[in-house]
DNA sequence: AAATTCAGCGTACAAGTGTACACTGTTTTT
DNA sequence: AAAAACAGTGTACACTTGTACGCTGAATTT
């Protein structure tokens, strides 16, 4: 029994979820988002708004979840990339690139309330990326066969490398932004140069 | 002849611009911030405001120039550190350590701003960003006989991960902030390797 | 069939917003 | 000494905001 009522509800839900990703842009963050402007674009009264969420956080929170599983798309996508062939990073960053400029605002929403004024909300992006961290955390530990704690190393600073050079991205020309996925590439190559190396002096340090 | 009329007004002026820092919290961003706070934080009349600053945003961009000018005095005192000894990478990095444990505020405007919904003051903090970068870049060229894009890819990544680094720092306790602090020095350890690396496979390129 | 639940609506209100306008008193210029 | 400039004030207005409250009609439970 799906219930004709819970059925209409979860479809308006959706609307008030699909009208405030709707609204967000370059020029337009969640914060600056009202009540009244989300329920109106969803095509409800204001007061019906608290039927589905008692607050705009909570609205917030529930993008911020949407976010992340877009997220693990992007994860899902890089990893059958990779296995089709072709080097790991360059797939990795160009995937990386493509989803931020089809997914423009939602990556401006986790970049935003990774620092905004909300302690839950810096939280639940953090676990976001903190997951995406993990993943390849751990698949930089099995490939590359590295000790934890340097693969670790390796794979936040590149979160932290991509994350960055994403978020510069969204402020340039199709130009620049090449040579920008170039540079990150190599910083890329880089930064996984100085693990393995890193790597390479822990184990002989353990041998000895 | 300084004029005790401009005086007077250079002085309310640095009021509003004191209030506004003075309001900036880890819970209160610029932007939530409202012209008539402001103002009566400065002990003004909301419509005085405007004898100052044509708009919050013109405020606020001179609050960006403001964290600009803490950032140059962090660089100064760190290479005066430097000169007195000690790795450059440690020093660095409890040195930023320090200033964000001081300086919060301005680092969360700058954080903010940066990924904020006016693209003003998104350039404006980058603008700030990369005069930190350069000034890191001419260095390792000078110090470690780079070429320059390797040491422009060095640190463009090494002020990525430092800020980010920071960010992270805000949210912390001293405990996990000192973990940081290591976890920080060693991936920018590895990043200088990689560099190196690079830098070394360029050269011996070009001889061949 | 009757009783209950509940999504959505409309009204209403207090609080806060930016800013236009006319004013005052002091400093500066003429 | 007279005139002009101008920092700061107080009033006023049109808007937007969140949300309390009571209502309605359809779906659900009894």
């Amino acid at each position: 029994m799906v219930g004709i009522r819970a059925q209409q509800k979860e479809k308006t839900r959706r609307q008030l979820i699909d009208a405030a990703l709707g609204q967000l842009s370059a020029e337009r963050s969640f914060s600056s988002l009202s009540l009244r402007e989300v329920a109106k674009e969803a095509g409800l009264a204001p007061t019906s708004f608290y039927r589905h969420f008692s607050d705009m956080d909570e609205l917030g929170l529930t993008l911020v979840d949407e976010a992340g599983l877009t997220l693990r798309q992007l994860m899902r996508q890089a990893r059958q990339r990779i296995a089709d062939g072709g080097s790991v990073i360059h797939t990795s960053v160009i995937t990386f690139m493509e989803f931020i400029e089809s997914n423009g605002n939602i990556f401006r929403l986790l970049l935003r309330e990774r620092s905004g004024t909300s302690t839950e909300f810096r939280a639940a992006v953090n676990r976001e990326i903190r997951y995406f961290t993990m993943e390849l955390c751990d698949y930089l530990q099995q490939a590359n066969q590295l000790d934890a704690e340097v693969a670790y190393l390796q794979a936040n600073a590149a979160v932290t490398i991509v994350f960055s050079a994403g978020s510069d991205a969204l402020d340039v020309d199709k130009r620049e932004r090449e040579q920008l996925t170039e540079r990150t590439i190599n910083q890329l190559r880089m930064i996984a140069r100085g693990a393995f190396d890193l790597n390479n002096r822990l184990k002989s340090k353990r041998r000895s």
